[in-house]
DNA sequence: CTTGCCGGGAA
DNA sequence: TTCCCGGCAAG
């Protein structure tokens, strides 16, 4: 008698005390839950003050906008074949050396990244373009900051428009104030509508198809960083019963020219007539990456060969990925290890291949993708990939990069749906009480589902 | 708020 | 495996 009612008398005290703690947490859901095992598993780096730190050190200003260019960069310590813990100070110093000295295959930081990448002479036009369009928004003083080395030509346009590049964005690396001593033509900032579609229509064709052949870099941040104004300008094809989007210029234009134009497929021969042939649209890329989210529960390591749904997923695998290489290189010098993993074990890659489109705006039927080149299809993932530097000014969480390579999202509650509903029957807890609970079915004293009352 | 019980940890 | 409990979510 004494033993029951001491237990009695324990659990009520126990529940109690139960009540009493449980009444704090109260109203902060899942959140902190989940955060805590988060950063229990080391999964979530969220202080911002470690992931951006890294990145910090690298560069020598802090420059938020700087990281849309960062990645131009960082590559050539790459290619350098620089020891990997040099990367940063060699880097760093290179910022500040306009020229350095001796012949350096790439004397400047900033060179950007094509590398053998097969020039497109249309590329090459629309690249000239954006280069006058961009000299003239900075200051001519500006570009004189761009060394003139004895390059090939076209090595010496784009080391001109990476200046151009650099300076109008990110423009105050280190050689910012001094010479550039034009406050009356304000670079615009990289948020900006304009820079924006220039990213996307013809820097975005360069750089991003090079980060898609390279996808080391597509490692790491599996945190997708939150868009603010998560509009997208995407390029419509126009062709009849073919709506096909695309996330660049060039890319639609290579679209219409191969598939509807009966040129070919890699000509780069244009005469303009592909522009009357598509349009420039808006997506809501918040919209799309939502649907993601919920499409997949599964971290990819472990999922099979998932429904397809092209669109949505297009929008979220990219983004970290892309996000992620602004900083890795340098914050992560063994990132070039980790990605394999992902590669192999993410099913990102596989999926996106056939993407390519669709608003949420009920967007083109998938069937239409079968209709372009697959290999258009590389432009949506690139630019997506190149979303996330521009979006995010302030920090971003980071994750180590070990974790990068596994999954994008901790595993979801994924059946939490499957909770069953509560039964209208009384369980052992109601009709014995507390006091009696030696007569609870032994499930209601493990707080499982009740084995006597059942429903 | 109370109650049922899932998910997961400890013994 | 058994037992326990934090905490979510329905009511």
């Amino acid at each position: 008698m004494d033993g029951g009612n001491a237990a009695a008398e324990k659990e009520k005290k126990k529940e109690e005390e139960v009540k009493g703690e449980r009444t704090s947490p109260r109203g902060s859901g899942r959140v902190p839950h989940d955060a805590e095992k988060v950063s229990a598993t080391g999964l979530g780096d969220h202080r911002d003050g470690g992931s951006s730190g890294t990145l910090k050190r690298a560069s020598p200003t802090h420059c938020p906008a700087a990281n849309g260019f960062v990645h131009l960069d960082l590559r050539n310590p790459g290619r350098q074949a620089e020891p990997a813990n040099n990367n940063i100070n060699f880097r760093a110093a290179q910022w500040r050396i306009a020229a350095p000295p001796g012949r350096q295959p790439l004397p400047s930081s900033h060179i950007p990244v094509p590398r053998h990448r097969n020039p497109s002479g249309h590329a090459d036009k629309e690249v000239m373009a954006a280069t006058v369009l961009t000299s003239l928004s900075t200051s001519p003083l500006v570009l004189n900051t761009s060394p003139a080395v004895p390059e090939p030509a076209s090595r010496a346009w784009k080391e001109v428009l990476s200046a151009s590049y650099s300076s109008s964005t990110s423009g105050n690396w280190s050689w910012d104030a001094s010479d550039q001593s034009v406050p009356s033509t304000p670079s615009p900032p990289l948020s900006n509508n304009v820079s924006k579609n220039f990213l996307l229509s013809s820097r975005g064709d360069d750089v991003i198809e090079d980060a898609a052949e390279s996808p080391h870099f597509m490692f790491e941040d599996p945190i997708p960083r939150k868009r603010k104004n998560s509009m997208k300008v995407m390029f419509k094809c126009l062709w009849k019963n073919c709506e096909l989007v695309l996330s660049t210029s060039l890319g639609i234009q290579r679209h219409v020219r191969s598939a509807h134009l009966g040129r070919g497929s890699d000509s780069d021969y244009s005469d303009g007539e592909e522009d009357f042939y598509y349009t420039e649209i808006e997506v809501n890329m918040d919209s799309l990456t939502e649907g993601l989210s919920s499409l997949t529960p599964t971290s990819p390591t472990t999922s099979g060969p998932q429904p397809v749904f092209p669109q949505p997923h297009t929008s979220n695998a990219y983004p970290h990925a892309a996000n992620a290489y602004p900083h890795a290189a340098n914050a992560y010098p063994q990132a070039a290890n980790a990605y394999p993993q992902a590669a192999n074990g993410s099913n990102a890659v596989p999926h996106s291949q056939n993407i390519a489109v669709a608003g949420p705006h009920g967007g083109p039927s998938p069937t239409l993708l079968s209709q372009s080149a697959p290999s258009m299809l590389y432009h949506i993932h690139t630019d997506h990939a190149y979303q996330g530097p521009q979006g995010r000014t302030t920090g971003e969480r980071r994750q180590p990069a070990a974790a990068a390579s596994t999954s994008v999202t901790p595993p979801p509650k994924s059946n939490s749906g499957t909770r069953k509903p509560r039964g209208d029957a009384k369980k052992c807890r109601k009709v014995y009480g507390m006091e009696k609970r030696d007569m609870w079915c032994t499930a209601c004293r493990w707080k499982k589902a009740c084995q006597r009352f059942t429903d």
